[in-house]
DNA sequence: ATGGTCGATGGTCGA
């Protein structure tokens, strides 16, 4: 089971780039995020017509996830549970049924800037509050899967010039304390766990010519619970994605299951 | 040091 995240940046606008990425890449499920689109424009049938189910999690303007999977899914949960008032499209789940059923929670973490202040103290909530799903969710035993932007740059070596992010809301000590909190539930890092050292990003800026200067951060990340780390057989980054025809400013990052 | 690029929107804001 391949199973991938994408910051997509509108899927309106990346369709023909989203398109040609399935096929070329061939995932069994996708968590989208910054779909930038409602659950009625999202264009849903472009998608099935190529053996996905879609489900959305979509808001005006701003934010949305979605889930495309060409396996069957049941139980989708629709929003991060723990604040009744917060309007941000930022979370769906679903339990993706393979050789093996696997809960998939796709997240879009707030980006926190300028912090300090209100939008910083969104961001860490919203941790907190992920912090606790993820607790009630370990208590299943079942493989699980955390895959998303999370705004968060975890280690120095994630970043081409960390220098320029102390103060930023994705490399501040609080947010990379919080997400070190989610690492010591018992979760594993996909990516971390195979592959060391700098160099490897997920995001390079649409500004200042980020991507020919290699100028990127890696903040786009699989959290595994035991159950899933121990079906792991892969996990690689799509960098070349970046170099294509009206890219998404972020690149799918994604993890092969025995499952 | 400064300014720089996108997408959704239609009023600038979020990143």
């Amino acid at each position: 089971m391949k199973i991938a995240t994408f910051n997509i940046n509108g899927v309106k606008a990346r369709i023909e780039a989203l398109l040609s990425w399935l096929d070329e890449a061939r995932p069994d499920v996708v968590l989208l995020q910054e779909i930038k689109s409602t659950d009625e424009t999202f264009p849903r049938e472009l998608i099935e017509d190529k053996g996905y189910r879609v489900e959305t999690h979509g808001q005006k303007g701003f934010n949305g996830v979605a889930i495309l999977s060409r396996l069957p899914l049941e139980d989708v949960v629709r929003r991060l549970p723990g604040d009744e008032a917060d309007e941000q499209s930022r979370w769906i789940e679903a339990t993706v049924i393979g050789d093996r059923a696997v809960r998939v929670c796709g997240l879009y973490l707030p980006n926190g800037n300028p912090a300090p202040g209100p939008k910083y103290d969104y961001k860490l909530a919203w941790m907190a509050r992920m912090e606790r799903r993820v607790i009630e969710l370990l208590a299943t035993e079942e493989p699980l899967v955390f895959a998303g932007d999370y705004n968060v740059i975890p280690q120095a070596e994630d970043a081409a010039k960390p220098e320029a992010w102390t103060e930023d809301a994705l490399f501040r000590p609080e947010t990379r304390a919080a997400f070190r909190r989610l690492l010591n539930l018992g979760l594993t890092e996909a990516f971390r766990a195979r592959v060391q050292g700098p160099g490897h990003y997920s995001f390079w800026d649409y500004q200042a010519q980020a991507w020919p200067r290699n100028n990127g951060i890696r903040i786009d990340h699989l959290l595994l619970s035991p159950q899933a780390a121990d079906l792991m057989t892969d996990v690689q980054i799509d960098r070349d994605v970046r170099a294509g025809e009206k890219p998404s400013d972020h690149v799918p990052v994604w993890i092969e299951l025995a499952a």
